[in-house]
DNA sequence: GAAATAGTGTCTGTAAGACACTATCGG
DNA sequence: CCGATAGTGTCTTACAGACACTATTTC
C-alpha cells in the first residue's frame, strides 16, 4: 500500500480517498435485429433476470469494463459501447452506494455467440413485460429510442448486415429496428443516394435479380 | 465506523467498499443568452478557467451536486441540471482516479447572481478560444449542442424569456441559441400554435404594437 | 403464363423559404 | 406623412407518401 509518488493532497490535507466514495457499475443493453425485430440480451441475476453489468476495476474505462463483463457473460468481441446515462437515485441497490453507468452495444445476431445457458436473446416485447432488476426497463428503452434515432436517417449505421445487400434486406433491417412498416418507394429514394452499387446481382432468387450495393465509407454517418 | 444493519457481502466475504472505487465529480456547463448569443459561466481554477464543479458527497444525487456546486460557486438556484456524458480517460486528473459526470444548465440572465470575482459570464467563442481545465471545451460543446437541438422545435423550452413575450422577443431568444438568423414568418407560423395569446399588447414602442404570448404548459416539451 | 420481386415515373399534399403586401403605432 | 414594426397572403420549391406501371426472374 506505499504510493509510487506523492499522492495529492487537498488544502485539509487528505487524499481523495479519505472522502467517501460510490461504487460505479456499468450496465449494458446488448440489442441486436432478429425475427423481424429488435431483440435483447438478458442474463439470470439473483433469481431475476437482468442486463449484463459488471463492476468498475481500478482505473479502467467505462467501455473497457463494458466490454469486459460481454466478454465473461456472452463471448461477444470487439464492439463500441455507447454510453446512455447514469442511474443515481440512492436506494436503487440494496448492496450499498452504487451508481450505474447505462450503455448500448449493437451486434449483429450472427456475430452473438451465447456461452452460458444463462444469457438469452429475448425479444424487446416480452423483455418490456418481464421484470426487470433495477432500472434495466428504462435502459433498454433508452437504448431502443437511441437505436431508433440513429436508424433515422443512416443506411445501417451499426453494420447489422452483412455486405453486400440488396436494398430489401437494408429496408427489412430498418423495418425490424423501427418496429414499423416504412414506404418502399421513398425507403429506396433516400438511401440509394447513401449507397454504392456493387456492379453485381443477386442470383437464384425469386422475381428479378436485385442489384448489391455496400455503404461507402462517406455515408458512414 | 459502525454499519447500522449488517453490510452486504459478495460471494468472497467482502463487501462493496473492499475494492476500489473511484472519485466522482460533477462539472457544470451553465448556459445563459445574453446580447444576442450564448454564454457561459466560467470560474478561475488553479489559475485556469473551468467550469464549476464538485466532488460527490455521500449518498448523494448527482443532480444534489450539480446544484450544491452552483449555489456555493454562483448563487444559483431552482435549476434542472441535464446529464451530459460521463469523461472517464484513464490519467484525466492528475489527483487520482476521478470520473467527471458532465452537466448541462440553462439559466434565465436576470437571475445569475455571481457573487464572487471568480466566476464571470463569458460569451461562447470567447470560452470555446482559452484554454479550459480537463474536458471542459468538450463538455461546452456538448451543452450547446443540446440546447440547440432543444430549442430546434420548441417555444423557449427553457423558459429563458420572461412571460409575457412577443414573437418578435422569442424569435430574438431563438436565434442567439441558434447563433444564425431565422426567417421571420417560417418561425412565426411554426411557433404561434404552439403559444397562447394573452390578449394584451404592448405599447410604448415603435412601430404597430405586438400580441402578448404565454407558453401553455401543453407545449412544454 | 403466373407469381414474385426489382426498379421507375408521376401525382398530390404539406411545409418551408422568399417575397410582398397591409396594418398600426410613434414621431 | 415617414419610419418602423406587426401581422398576413401567396408563390415556388422540395420532399414524402400514394399509386401505378414496367422489367426480369423462377416456377
Amino acid at each position: 500500500m506505499t504510493p509510487t509518488s506523492e499522492p495529492y493532497r487537498d488544502s485539509s490535507g487528505r487524499a481523495l480517498t479519505d472522502y467517501p466514495r460510490p461504487s460505479v457499475a456499468v450496465d449494458t443493453a446488448v440489442l441486436t435485429v432478429t425475427g423481424g425485430g429488435i431483440a435483447v440480451v438478458l442474463v439470470e441475476w439473483e433469481g431475476e433476470a437482468a442486463l449484463p453489468g459488471t463492476f468498475l476495476h481500478e482505473s479502467e474505462a467505462l467501455a473497457d469494463a463494458v466490454l469486459r463483463s460481454l466478454r465473461e457473460k456472452a463471448g461477444i468481441e470487439g464492439l463500441a459501447p455507447r454510453q446512455l446515462h447514469v442511474f443515481d437515485r440512492p436506494g436503487r441497490d440494496s448492496r450499498g452506494w452504487v451508481l450505474s453507468v447505462a450503455h448500448r452495444v449493437v451486434v449483429p445476431e450472427r456475430m452473438l455467440r451465447l456461452d452460458g445457458a444463462h444469457a438469452r436473446v429475448t425479444p424487446l416485447a416480452e423483455a418490456l413485460a418481464r421484470p426487470l432488476a433495477y432500472d434495466h426497463d428504462e435502459i433498454i428503452r433508452r437504448a431502443v429510442e437511441s437505436l431508433r434515432s440513429d436508424y433515422r436517417d443512416s443506411p445501417d449505421p451499426e453494420r447489422l448486415l452483412a455486405e453486400p445487400f440488396t436494398l430489401r434486406e437494408l429496408q427489412q433491417v430498418h423495418e425490424a429496428v423501427a418496429g414499423a412498416r416504412l414506404p418502399r418507394d421513398a425507403f429506396r429514394r433516400a438511401m440509394e443516394p447513401r449507397l454504392r452499387a456493387t456492379g453485381e446481382l443477386t442470383s437464384g432468387t425469386r422475381g428479378k435479380p436485385a442489384r448489391l450495393f455496400r455503404i461507402p465509407k462517406a455515408s458512414q454517418r
